[in-house]
DNA sequence: TTTAGGTGTCATGTG
DNA sequence: GGCACATGACACCTA
């Protein structure tokens, strides 16, 4: 009943590109009960921690005098009787930190020398995914070797590894047009090799679960997102923030500093060939380290500088929109990724980091809809290089062109859809994202009118000089030249535009902030004034009682008071008071009015 | 239909 | 003088 409701429903809105998998009820249970199965998961993984903290701290003694945990003496017979198993896989660990290192990076250095070859940096870590996968098994593991437990140096993999079997992998990998047999090989062996379970607590790495496992079929889920995903740790740039406990294995922590130097995209290439196409549809697959595609331009001779920009656009969005949908998962709408006028500059925004970045529109059309804007920018790609001689250069081999082919086939039946799986309020901004979609693709429709060869956000924001650079590259006709300066005026300004009304915005917060505390200040001081006048008015009425007082005190000759209608007192300047008759007073005032209008 | 808010674009000023 | 950027003004679109 309920699934005969979803499928209606779901035929209903398939025009608006919802996905299957969203109504699917086996799907989101399947969901759940992974989400259940991870929690239990990382309940045992804490309570073995907990448990290894609790029997390391048992083999310690405290120092009295330092604070310092030491080890306790050996001859503590009770204590080291009560040393588990675990404690010795620690202790292990603990040897095992120099030792592996220096047998790791013994193996590394004898495979360059070996194998000098283009691929020597993956072949080594194919190689390094035995030697470091085997010490990142859980202790109960039976399949664990008994001698990667032993405290002894690590076998380097090629001792480890028979030589005929190694000089095979050797072979087979150091051919890159096998790479994609041989990630297919080593997708095999991922699933028949004894890797730690899910349910093992040193796999349990709360940043597993970012690995799109969306991508994976049922069959290799366990399999495939389990081991790989501690390797893929190792790539993200924030391996210190992962803050492992320390009573994991140092081996899991020593990991990503030794491979740090091959390949994100090779290795996942390696592991994950249906992600990428999945993921990336430029050549080099999986590109979200940054300074890794920087580190690869220099690989590729036959790469020009102009073919760098040609190739720029698809390649520099899919990184772009990688990073985005890392960074990013969740990401509401209404961020603007440049949040300051100066990030937002244009001028600085290209080739910072060795990519373009996009302006806010362009950025917040890839938060809302990544998908089509990556199938915007390849069929701008395609339609403005295809047919352009000097822009033959095919940023997609074979293959990987009838995957693209496919993807956008995939993509013009199910356009709208959220690739990331977490779809957007289709109705609240859609209107406003087809707006703008509208008016940019006004200016891509002139420029593919034209046959411009760049893409619209190439013209905006590449850098002045890199911009006539590529004009002067290309012969353009007056009518292409005229639209491309308009294009990138119209774009600059737009951008200028966003910021000044940002600015603008910011200003008239503060101004509303400023008011604020004036309007404060003023009631301060307007209760400061009051408080005065109070203050004033007790002030004059103690004066007046204590004039009276005074007053009342004095006596003329024959004892009687004086009036105080008639009298007053008045202080003169030296301190002395005077009785003074208020009609004479008033008679002196009189004269000097007299003696003054004289 | 009216209206307020958002956005793109143009013209112009400024450094 | 040319350029990039800032900004007011206007038009258009949308809720």
């Amino acid at each position: 009943m309920d699934m005969n409701l979803i499928d209606i429903l779901w035929n209903q809105d398939i025009d608006l590109g919802a996905r299957r998998e969203v109504f699917d009820y086996n799907h989101r249970q399947k969901e759940h009960e992974l989400q259940r199965q991870r929690e239990l998961d990382e309940e045992k993984r804490l309570h073995l921690v907990r448990e290894q903290e609790k029997a390391l701290l048992a083999q310690l003694q405290l120092d009295e005098e330092t604070g310092e945990y030491i080890p306790r003496p050996p001859s503590s017979a009770p204590l080291k009787s009560a040393v588990t198993p675990l404690e010795v896989t620690q202790n292990v660990n603990f040897t095992e930190e120099t030792d592996d290192a220096m047998s790791f990076d013994e193996c590394l250095q004898l495979l360059a020398e070996t194998f000098p070859v283009e691929d020597t940096e993956n072949t080594s870590v194919c190689l390094d995914t035995t030697a470091v996968s085997a010490p990142m098994m859980s202790p109960e593991q039976p399949a664990l070797p008994p001698a990667t437990l032993s405290p002894g140096p690590l076998i380097p993999p090629p001792q480890r590894m028979s030589p005929d079997l190694e000089q095979a992998w050797m072979e087979l990998l150091s051919l890159p047009e096998l790479q994609q047999c041989l990630s297919m090989q080593m997708e095999d062996t991922l699933e028949t090799t004894t890797y730690p379970l899910p349910n093992s607590p040193e796999v349990q790495n709360p940043n597993y679960a970012f690995y799109p496992m969306t991508n994976l079929t049922e069959g290799e889920t366990n399999n495939v997102n389990v081991c790989p995903a501690d390797f893929m740790n190792t790539f993200d740039g924030s391996v210190p923030s992962m803050a492992l406990p320390d009573s994991l294995s140092p081996m899991e922590v020593k990991a990503p500093q030794l491979n740090t130097d091959f390949s994100a995209e090779s290795f996942c290439d390696i592991f994950y060939p249906d992600a990428i196409v999945e993921e990336s549809s430029g050549p080099h697959g999986l590109e979200g380290n940054e300074s890794n595609t920087m580190s690869d331009i220099p690989n590729k001779p036959p790469f020009t500088p102009m073919d760098l920009y040609s190739l720029s656009p698809g390649d520099a969005f899919d990184r772009g929109k990688q990073s985005l949908m890392a960074e990013l998962p969740d990401s509401d709408s209404g961020i603007s990724s440049n949040t300051s006028p100066n990030a937002s500059s244009p001028g600085k925004s290209v080739y910072g980091d060795g990519s373009i970045l996009y302006s806010d529109s362009d950025m917040e059309e890839m938060d809302h809809n990544p998908g089509s804007a990556e199938s915007d920018y390849s069929e701008m790609f395609s339609l403005d290089f295809q047919p352009d001689g000097l822009q033959t250069v095919s940023v997609l081999t074979g293959q990987s062109q009838q995957q693209q082919q496919e993807k956008n086939l995939k993509q013009l039946k199910t356009d709208p859809v959220e690739e990331s799986g977490h779809n957007n309020t289709p109705f609240t901004k859609d209107k406003q994202k087809k707006r703008s979609e509208v008016r940019l693709s006004r200016d891509e429709q002139r420029a593919k009118a034209l046959k411009i060869p760049f893409t619209v956000a190439m013209i905006i924001n590449l850098p002045v000089d890199d911009f006539n650079e590529l004009m002067s590259k290309h012969q353009l006709n007056e009518a292409q030249l005229a639209l491309v300066r308009d294009i990138r005026r119209r774009g600059k300004n737009k951008v200028a535009a966003q910021n000044c009304r940002k600015r603008k915005m910011e200003n008239i917060v503060g101004l509303e902030s400023d008011l604020d505390s004036l309007k404060e200040e003023k009631e301060r001081l307007l209760s400061e004034k009051s408080q005065n006048i109070t203050n004033m008015k007790e002030m004059k009425q103690q004066l007046n009682s204590l004039y009276l007082e005074v007053f009342s005190m004095l006596r003329d000759e024959k004892g009687n008071s004086y009036s105080p209608s008639e009298y007053s007192l008045q202080q003169s300047t030296d301190g002395s008071i005077f009785l003074v008759p208020r009609i004479k007073k008033t008679f002196i005032k009189r004269e000097d009015k007299h003696l003054s209008s004289l």
